[in-house]
DNA sequence: TCCGAAGGAAACCGATCGGTGTACCAGTCA
DNA sequence: TGACTGGTACACCGATCGGTTTCCTTCGGA
């Protein structure tokens, strides 16, 4: 019991504040945006003083590039999505992702992306991986599906989740998905 | 001569500074993003004083405001592209819009909703009325193809567009712009 | 020739940002 | 008990931002 609590505490102590601070800011800057999020709200939202912070990030955009390596794992992905039936998995990816109350805030690396710009360059090259990762995870979906040409459907697959993500943001609105879904039906259907 | 100088004089130094601004501010908050460029820059970039701009938009926000309405008169639009037949009329939207030196940089309205987050609300209204607007005239342009479901296939074409326009902007790479015109061009064929 | 409005240059303002430095405090181990 | 470690609280720094103000020049019209 006792060597359990220190044990614990000894664990928890030392790698909590980290991870505290990065749901923190995985939260603030998705929400919210990046550049519209300070690191002192990070830290206060974390419970950590702002030292305490730089001392497990050494700058902002470090914090930026871990959160969205962070976010990578709870994200909807097509690596992660369990089941048998490869189609059913593609079409899983069009599920709107997790319980988005308030306003649908679209792709985190798609987002990052644009408030990067030309500042924060790594940033970008970060967002360019992951996407480039998905479209190929997509990709080999598509292949375990057994269709004729399954570049060519991830692409399109690709597209239409990257649309869906994107103009359910613009309108607010989650019918995109829905879209979306279907339309992947479709061509997943005639690809077959 | 002397009245048509005066004439024009007149007209052209009342006008054009505040085009002058508008047209400097499109290219920076398009290329550098809205929050990246000071209006300081912009007045620089425009030839005229901060204090002149000042004159003509009361804040940076209904200068971003009169930004987008100024791009929407610029950008590839269903009610602009001009032809005969409906359906080539639609796949053009799918041509890399103007010469696009450099970085791709998607579609301004998105960015601007992305950049703007929770600040700015206006624009985000602006930019959700604008990509209804475009989602309906893609919808009539389909309805003049003499498809059995313009509305519907409307949907997919506009899901197509901004899948193309945020993924080449994610991936740097104006690929997805020929993916999404080949997969439109599938779905109007298949929708006759 | 004088006048008045417009605009340019630049200082200035308050706020906020990312990031540091410092002093203090609570546990832990010897 | 006493040193060490890791964290907190908080003032502080320089830079930059959106926006304002002041002073001065310019130039068209009577």
């Amino acid at each position: 019991m006792t060597t359990t609590e220190a044990e614990t505490s000894r664990a928890a102590d030392r790698r909590a504040p980290r991870d505290r601070i990065l749901a923190a800011a995985a939260g603030l800057f998705y929400r919210e945006g990046i550049n519209a999020t300070g690191v002192e709200l990070i830290a206060d939202t974390a419970g950590v003083s702002k030292r305490t912070l730089y001392k497990y990030f050494p700058s902002k955009t470090h914090l930026v590039d871990q959160y969205l390596t962070y976010v990578r794992e709870k994200v909807v992905d097509p690596r992660t999505v369990d089941g048998d039936d490869p189609r059913e998995r593609l079409l899983a990816l069009f599920a709107v992702s997790g319980p988005v109350a308030g306003r649908l805030r679209g792709c985190p690396f798609h987002n990052a992306a644009v408030e990067a710009a030309s500042a924060m360059p790594e940033v970008t090259e970060h967002v360019q991986a992951e996407k480039r990762a998905f479209a190929e995870a997509v990709v080999e979906l598509c292949r375990a599906c057994g269709v004729e040409d399954p570049r060519r459907l991830g692409r399109q697959i690709a597209l239409l989740y990257e649309g869906a993500a994107a103009l359910s943001t613009s309108l607010d609105d989650a019918e995109p998905w829905a879209v979306a879904r279907a339309t992947a039906e479709t061509l997943v259907d005639r690809a077959g």
